[in-house]
DNA sequence: CTGAAAGCGCTTACAG
DNA sequence: CTGAAAGCGCTTACAG
């Protein structure tokens, strides 16, 4: 035998038509048993795979999801954020538990990635993780849905969305977080973070936070709130810069991101603010670096193993033609020292 | 039209034949460049994607890449190496540069996996992002390489490997990383980490530091090696008891990953020893979290970009059979303050 | 329970 | 430069 073994080559060992190997292959039960057992031997034997190409092209579907990772087109070779990085970890291991291969691919999101990959039947449907500026996502994710692309996005659920998608449940994890830096005694807690609609997650931690707040009965102090484009580690140093620039006479920052958190702390420590005894910072998506940072940061959890299930489950629910709906998962505290406990 | 459009509603459109539609797509030659033009526009119109199954079918080879992670069995939900990660992230970028698509799996090495994406015509190769114990991973390799996989491995380059692999010099790097912390005024430095053939990438950071300190005129005492199974904090941690349990009067520990040396810093710390004061600590590999650590590691970086072009350019040279030899790249010292600097 | 046959949507040698 | 035709390796309705 020249070449990998196909459907026929076994058909012709085993003294069955082709059309017998390939129902034995899948598991029809309209094939004898005892023949099946003969054909799976062999099989196994002359170390045969179903060709998938072939497979999926008879059977118009690849068992084969893409998972899009939003690149920021601005920043060349940029990390990737570490959150998204583990939730592709829980990712590829949900769809590999439900039969599926993952397509990874980091897009910028430009004009024609969208349905790429279902048109071109490499996959059956998109996971979305990370889609850059909501209002500017909005009118691709509505395109998306209408041509009728299967697709889960990761993030907010925000009013009138066009797709479906599962999130942590920003608000109240923002409102968790602040209630516990309030129950350590801090009042004049300033937010780091991006609240425009572009951010529709951070704008939701914001919002749970100034609930808390209120029903401490604390004031909401809009000039406490500063913008943070980006959620990385300079940025977050610039904003805390910004905070002192102001003279806010704070005692405690809640950054949007654990990447916010730590270059805030940094910040603060540049210029002998001690962190949490002057003020105390708490971040949100509990990255692994979060917890070697000093102070170990104390944040918010995802449950990100839970969140890449829940991911794959419903895009396989859908690509079943079933119905789906956005979903949002708990948020967790998960306290170290810098909220000053201890 | 009704369901996705094939060639045949393209070249209905155009007026010419199937054939040429496909031609003019995929940029032959031999069609006018008015034909082409109208058919591209058509395509364009119509939204029409080449249906990739089909053509790989049809071409014997899917232009995909196929990533395969590593997976301890052992660690159900582990987190994956961040140095990985960023290998991850390089490995997409190049590979979508190189108009190919990347398919990631984390695999447990186990039996079957071998192969399957090739076999299966899923992937036309493969790229090895860690491969657990070299020892027992050495059969599996040769057996892939026999059956004419294409497959390039990321880690050291051993004596006699069956498989073609690219790595970073990690001679080179232990040897740069000791010499720095002998030029620091340390003398006696301990080593963490697994120096057996299971694990030959450690095992030649070991060799490269016995080197320097050879060169330097001092004596490698080989009580100051631990063993170090996995490459994780809380294990970087165990490591450092066990040598201050063992009375090493130590001035430096060389720990042959970030995350053990992390680890060995905690543990210190915890005992009140001071980093880099009473014993200095260096790494390798310069994950994210390591600029974060406290007091932030010294460390050993590696290309990881470039690493990912040389693993991809290298896998796609296999693929158009070409002879490809395993490379290395150099590492570079990097300088922060757990190593006494400053 | 099994086989013969059609067909998934391309690509490419062959003929013109 | 273009077209007609074969064929990549499966899956599945249809007939028995």
């Amino acid at each position: 035998m020249k070449g990998k073994p196909t459907s026929f080559d076994i058909a012709y060992k085993a003294g069955v038509s082709q059309a017998t190997v390939s129902r034995a292959l899948r598991g029809s039960p309209l094939v004898s048993i005892e023949t099946r057992r003969r054909i799976q031997a062999i099989a196994k034997e002359i170390n045969y795979k179903v060709d998938k190409n072939a497979s999926a092209l008879r059977r118009q579907h690849s068992e084969t999801i893409a998972l899009l990772l939003f690149e920021d087109p601005t920043s060349d070779d940029s990390l990737i954020n570490p959150f998204f990085l583990s939730m592709l970890g829980s990712i590829t291991r949900a769809s590999a538990r439900r039969g599926y291969d993952l397509l990874v691919s980091f897009q910028q999101f430009s004009d024609d990635w969208h349905a790429d990959f279902q048109d071109s039947h490499k996959a059956d449907g998109i996971i979305m993780l990370g889609y850059g500026d909501y209002t500017e996502a909005l009118p691709k994710l509505q395109r998306l849905v209408e041509q009728g692309t299967h697709c889960v996005r990761w993030g907010a659920i925000v009013d009138g969305q066009p797709d479906v998608s599962i999130g942590c449940d920003n608000v109240q994890g923002g409102y968790a977080i602040t209630q516990h830096l309030i129950e350590m005694g801090r009042r004049k807690i300033a937010f780091v973070g991006d609240v425009s609609p572009s951010c529709p997650e951070f704008a939701a931690r914001y919002r749970g936070h100034c609930q808390a707040l209120e029903d401490a009965g604390i004031v909401v102090c809009a000039d406490w709130q500063v913008e943070a484009r980006d959620s990385t580690e300079p940025v977050g140093a610039e904003a805390a810069r910004e905070l002192m620039h102001r003279d806010a006479p704070i005692d405690a920052i809640f950054a949007a991101s654990d990447l916010l958190a730590i270059g805030a702390m940094r910040a603060l420590n540049d210029r002998g603010v001690r962190v949490p005894e002057d003020i105390a910072v708490v971040g949100f998506d509990d990255v692994p670096m979060s917890a070697f940072a000093s102070p170990p940061l104390t944040t918010v959890a995802q449950d990100s193993k839970r969140a890449g299930e829940l991911l794959v489950d419903t895009l396989l629910q859908q690509i079943q033609g079933q119905p789906t709906a956005s979903q949002m998962l708990p948020a967790r505290v998960v306290v170290r020292r810098s909220c000053g406990s201890r």
